[in-house]
DNA sequence: AAGAAAAGTTGTACCGTACAACTATCCGGG
DNA sequence: CCCGGATAGTTGTACGGTACAACTTTTCTT
């Protein structure tokens, strides 16, 4: 790693800090999110934007899970036989289906965003103000240009 | 963006923004890191690791990755197989590997080390400097947060 | 020397995912 | 009106990455 300036040295060092929080981050955020109920991440993300969406098709929330229609599928099943959403049919287009959160459901969420508020907020307050406007300025950064790499 | 304790709002947009980066960090830093040779993270840890310090025993890899000792067995096993690592017993405690890696796996390190440099490079040309001090100050001490949250 | 401990291996199982082939429904042009 | 193609979803199957438990081999302790 030849040295040349100062962005070289950073460039080491956070490709670095990337894999050690993509490493430790799912862990950290997901482990007993709600007691009883171990929930995967795409899970909760798929409780997230239906309680969000109401209404959504498959094939829409597949797209917004960034997943395959199949894993979808298989995981909205999952999760209507836990009670935690449910299936019709659009009437009007019987192709496809209207998913709704139930009720269970969205106790679940909001279940599962009170833990996770709680536990940002633990982090948080272990964080200096500089430390946390940091990240607040250099997350989404990060997204942003991970984002722009690669369509 | 923090200051006054008002953590609540930043801690929904974090929490966000975790998750977000959760899913989009490892496509984005592992995909196609050396062109034909497909490396999955824990791969590439390893054999940076054993660039870095040589002789280590599998025991001892898989406290540095965070896998159980049967992973690790397998993990290595592939290595091996591919001639990116060599096995031998120590011979003062024949119990144990002394894991070194090749010169093959040496070139492969310095080349996935280059590619993700390049990609990091690209990531940060693309951030103004306080987006970088921010990551810089902010991915170490949610790291250190994290971790502190489980023993 | 006997038994516990340590390092590694192997069998098995699980989760999350993708891909391909399938069914069911809908739509538009002959 | 019907048929072919598109669209939504399902099912079969496979794979990668991991853990856990049971096992072997070697070493350490008493």
């Amino acid at each position: 790693m030849t040295e040349r300036g100062g962005t070289a040295h950073d460039a080491h060092h956070l490709h670095h800090l990337l894999m050690e929080v993509v490493r430790t981050a799912e862990f950290a955020l997901m482990a007993h999110v709600v007691p009883g109920r171990p929930l995967s991440m795409s899970q909760l993300f798929a409780i997230h934007e239906l309680d969000h969406h109401d209404g959504m098709s498959q094939r829409e929330l597949a797209e917004r899970l960034g997943l395959e229609k199949s894993s979808v599928s298989r995981l909205v099943a999952d999760l209507e036989s836990e009670g935690l959403v449910a299936r019709e049919r659009d009437p009007g287009n019987r192709r496809l289906y209207r998913l709704q959160i139930t009720a269970a459901g969205r106790r679940l969420h909001r279940k599962a965003a009170e833990v996770l508020h709680e536990r940002y907020e633990g982090w948080a307050a272990a964080m200096t103000p500089q430390e946390r406007d940091g990240l607040a300025a250099g997350l989404p950064a990060l997204l942003r240009v991970m984002r722009a790499g690669r369509g």
